[in-house]
DNA sequence: GCCGTTCCATACAGTGCTGTATGGATTTTC
DNA sequence: GAAAATCCATACAGCACTGTATGGAACGGC
């Protein structure tokens, strides 16, 4: 959706109805023949984006029966496929610049760290527990995106499939802390593996 | 400075000679007789929170000698003191919105995980490691400070001072993954440090 | 007291955006 | 094949913001 990229370039302002029509090479008669009003544009483009970005993922990582499987999925899904470069610190940015934008990244950011602590607890942890690690990993998810745009010379990006991402993967599982699958169907796993624990 | 609370909430857009004069109550051919136009009250804007949340801050620590207390009062200095609220995001979201705005974001961001690495280095951690656990609090920290707009609730803020504070400080330093300093300047520090590595 | 500087306000033209009105083109339906 | 529905474009009024021009008030030097 290019109001979506536009959002990432400049905001909840750049989401204007006579740049996209230009920029797609229509004219903004024909825009408002499919939406009622720039609003609503805004808020189709939102929920295109909690869809994609929420909903989606959730829906395919819960297809995977096996917790650690689940966990592999969602941080493989969250390290590659940023979709629109930007986006997503965007929209955090712009939260109180327009209600709907509130409305939806609040919903997306509860639902993505009640997901998070829910495969964080089947893997073992304690609600309490799998609560903090859920917020922090969130945290760092959302400092990785911002991080990733300002100085990709400093964090390159972490294409799937590559060495890197594998390693960079591990890395994280690792991070969790919490002793490994007895079935192993997770691969090779980093040789020492000193669990990073440290209070709470 | 007004420029930079009309920034939080609005981004780059949001920076407008009209509505700032109107806010300060004061009006626009006053405005335009201190700058000469709109971009540079932003530049002016840009600049004066480098100053603030960049030079200013490392001055400060710096003039600790001991690298436990630098990196004691650096930590401490990013938990509270959040200025004006939701500014770091907007900018870093609004990087690409105006070449001014890259500009200082990128400086701000490669100075800061910078001067983390070398606080890191002089606890004793070789070059690379410090580097890239610079850019891991970094990008916590971002994480954390959109969080805790995004929901106050689940990411309460942390008043310096408190015991929830202190906590929470005493955690991100065991994080460190550090021996104790020699001296033991530091206070009470939790148990075992057990520093959790895996790959690059 | 007069002049110049400094600071602020009102008035105006220019621009870019929103939303509506209206007409034309294309496709669907009977 | 005509009528209707669907889709798109141009034209217009309205609004918000920028930047400039111009006038006026407060203040200090002489």
């Amino acid at each position: 959706m290019a109001a979506l990229r536009a959002f990432a370039r400049g905001g909840v302002a750049a989401v204007a109805v006579d740049v996209l029509a230009r920029e797609l090479g229509v004219s903004r008669g024909s825009f408002y023949w499919h939406f009622e009003n720039r609003d609503a544009l805004l808020v189709a483009a939102l929920e295109a984006w909690e869809r994609h970005a929420t909903t989606e993922v959730i829906a395919a990582v819960d297809a995977h029966g096996d917790p650690w499987t689940r966990a592999r999925t969602l941080l493989l899904a969250a390290l590659g496929d940023e979709g629109i470069a930007g986006l997503e610190p965007a929209l955090g940015a712009a939260r109180d610049a327009h209600p709907a934008v509130a409305e939806v990244v609040d919903r997306v950011t509860r639902t993505r760290i009640g997901y998070l602590q829910a495969v964080f607890a089947d893997l073992g942890l304690d609600p309490a527990d799998a609560r903090r690690r859920a917020v922090a990993a969130y945290a760092a998810y959302l400092g990785w995106l911002d991080l990733r745009r300002t100085a990709p010379d400093i964090v390159p990006e972490v294409v799937p499939g590559t060495p890197a991402a594998e390693a960079a993967l591990e890395h994280l599982v690792s991070l969790l802390g919490v002793p490994p699958a007895p079935g192993g169907a997770t691969g090779r796993r980093p040789g020492g593996g000193a669990g990073g624990e440290a209070g709470g």
